[in-house]
Order: structure tokens, then sequence, then C-alpha cells
DNA sequence: TGATAAGATAACTATATAGTTACTTACTTG
DNA sequence: CAAGTAAGTAACTATATAGTTATCTTATCA
């Protein structure tokens, strides 16, 4: 790899870091590149500015999500294991990529000004196209109700799965409970896969 | 009123907007003078510093819940009417009060720091024991399924909730809609009760 | 009414920060 | 291997920002 590349990594890698932690606002340039360990000078010969480089550190961290739910496509399942199979993949990846949760909120807060400046065009999304096909797929096998709002269903999945990520201290508060470990997050996912497959799975 | 309550008033109502909108690093004490008609002197005479400031903004926009939700214990109805009106009010609740969304994510991505600094002991939670008292009472009387975990179940319901209003832009995105009409969130909020009542009355 | 203290103001300071410039070192290839 | 180009460095600048000081104004009650 050539040397600039090695660089530029670095510096993402430090940017991500920053700006998942603080964010646009708070992440400090100097720190960044100090922790990456190359000089700020190639921060903005590379990136162009604070800005250009958060958009970058976006793109990237958004190109992690869809490079990970390529891995749902392979397999061939009945559709009440392949919705267990998204929702377990979801939390999976959320769980251990804290970056990811933390820019996404972060580009809400900044009402998505960024995602939308961003090149990326539609990353996003494999696994909602995958879920608007099992969803179709069974209702047409009779074995989900007719009834279902495929889209609105949608939504509450993910909304069910991103949030238990992103409003953990919140909600910690509130319950005065604690909901950083492996348990209750195994826990929060069988409760909420039951949830959702009570809502759609016909008389059971 | 004292002269120094209006300030103060104004000040916080200023503040208010500035964090929430740009969160505790990006708000700008200036700004927030200017905004509130107030000289910036006076926010440090009443408030010490930009922190302590933004605590009392959070203070005062976690009061809001708690007094909105007080008009829920009013009422007397059986538990799975009790269910539908604590959902629908806290939808109201949000879709009114955008800062208090927008201050909630703040501190989540604060990892909760300024909540823990707080003084405000447990404003927080009145909709959260309604809900523990009506879903036992909802299992005592044979409606609800015994089966029922109260604790992951209310988790569900506030993150059902919240997460309508706190990811807006980035779900807008991924399901390539908008969401901000009062139309989507009658259809939403009807949509999550229905999930919700389906899992946890006996029977249909 | 006028002394006194609370409330408000504008101008100031020290520092932190995004972005730049002038310069040096390392790599590549004719 | 020479020479040009790509990569990297350190010191610098202009500005923005949190917090302060010295001073003035206004309300209140003896």
């Amino acid at each position: 790899m050539k040397r600039s590349e090695i660089t530029k990594q670095k510096i993402l890698a430090a940017a991500e870091k920053a700006f998942a932690e603080k964010g646009l606002y708070g992440a400090r340039v100097d720190d960044i590149a100090e922790q990456s360990g190359a000089n700020k000078r190639m921060i903005y010969a590379y990136f162009g500015s604070k800005e250009k480089l958060y958009v970058a550190v976006l793109e990237r961290v958004y190109s992690r999500i869809a490079e990970s739910e390529k891995e749902l496509l392979n397999k061939e399942t009945d559709c009440v294991e392949a919705i267990r199979r998204i929702i377990r993949h979801s939390f999976d990846f959320l769980y251990e990529d804290p970056s990811f949760v933390k820019m996404v909120m972060w580009e809400n807060l900044n009402q998505g000004q960024f995602l939308k400046e961003s090149e990326a065009p539609q990353a996003k999304g494999i696994s909602v196209e995958l879920l608007r096909k099992v969803l179709r797929q069974g209702i047409e096998q009779g074995i989900f109700r007719e009834s279902v709002d495929i889209e609105e269903l949608i939504v509450s999945i993910n909304m069910f799965c991103f949030s238990y990520f992103s409003n953990i201290y919140t909600m910690g508060q509130i319950m005065q409970t604690e909901f950083s470990g492996r348990a209750e997050l195994d826990k929060r996912c069988e409760h909420i896969t039951d949830i959702i497959l009570q809502y759609i799975v016909k008389e059971q």
C-alpha cells in the first residue's frame, strides 16, 4: 500500500473515533492529527476541511453496514427464520460497531445534512430490501397475516434494533438498570423478535 | 416577577434553543446572550458556566415531561385503553416538544453524564410507573398474557415512541420517505399500538 | 428623597482552534 | 544516480470563544 494511503487510513481511523465520540463540533482537528500520528497539514491535503473529513468518516462508517449485510443474502430459509436472522444480524452488528450507532445519532441531530452531502448513494438498505422481500413472500405463502403494513413494520424492526443501542443511557436511567451486557442484549433481541413474530405470524 | 427572574427565563429559553440545536459544544455563549437579549455577564452571574447552564436546560426540559405525564394519572379506564392512552400521550408530547427529543439524544451521546450531574432526582418516569401498574393489573385480571416480561415491554414501548422522533432523518433516508407530517404520525402511533396490544392481549 | 444594593452593560483577556505557509525528507524512475 | 515529484513537518496566523473586570443604571425602602 502506498504511503499516502496508509496515512489517509490512519487519519480516517482517528477521525472516526473523535467524531463518533464528540461529533463534528466537539472533535478537534489537532487531536485527530495527534492521535493519527499524521501531521495536521495532511488532513487538509487529503480531505480539504474538517467538514469534508467528517463526511468521509460518515461514508466509511455506512459502507461497513452495507458490507456486513451482504452475508444475509446467501442463505435460503423459511420466512420466519429469515426474520429472526435479520433481527439477530442487526443486533450483532450494532453491538460490534458502536461508532456506527453514534455517527447515525449525530447525523440525526444534524438533520441528516451531511448524509445528504455525501456522494455514497444508497449503500443503505440491503436488510430493508430483504425484509420487504421476505415479508411479501410470507404473506403470499399464507404464513404472515395479509393485513400487515410492510413499510410500517420495517420501520418498527429497524427502530427496535437501533434504539436499544442509541438510547442505552437515558433508558438505563429511566428503568434504573444497566443495559450494557451481553446477557441483556440477548434477552432484548429475543423479546423483540417475539413481539414482531407474534404480530405478523397467523394463528399460532 | 422580579427582573432577575425574567432575565433567567429569557436566558434559559435561548439556551434551550441553542443547545437543542447544536449541543453543548456547538452552541455559543455569545449567541445565547444575543438571542436572549440579556448580557453575557448575566449568564455567568446566574448559571456559573456554560456547562452549568446546559444542565439547567436539561432539568427544565425534563421537568416538562414530568409535568405533562401527570395528566395521565387522572382518568380511570380498563387496562387496554390505558395502554392506548399512554402511547398516544407519549407520541403527542414528543411531537409537540422537539427540544426534549433533541436534548435526550445529546445526553445519550454524552453518555448520560450531565443527567447524572443534575440535581433533579427522578422527575423521570411517571409513565413508566403507570405502565408497570397497568400491565400488572392486566395480567391479574386475565386480560394480558402471564408470560409478558413487564420490564422488557416497557422498554419496547418507550423506544417505539421515542425513536420515531429521534431517528426521523436517517429513517427517512433508509425508507426513502418523509416522516414529518401529522398523518404519518397518527398512522405510526396506531401501528405500534397494534403491535404492542397484539403481543400482550390474550386470545383475540 | 436619596443611600444602597441588586441588576445590567460594554469592553477586555487569555486561550484554543481551523486552516496556511515555507520548508525538508523520502521515493520513484528516466 | 540525478532530479523531479510526492509525502511530511513545524511554526505561524487570523479569528472565535469562554470567561472577567470595571463601570453604569435602576429599583427599593429608611
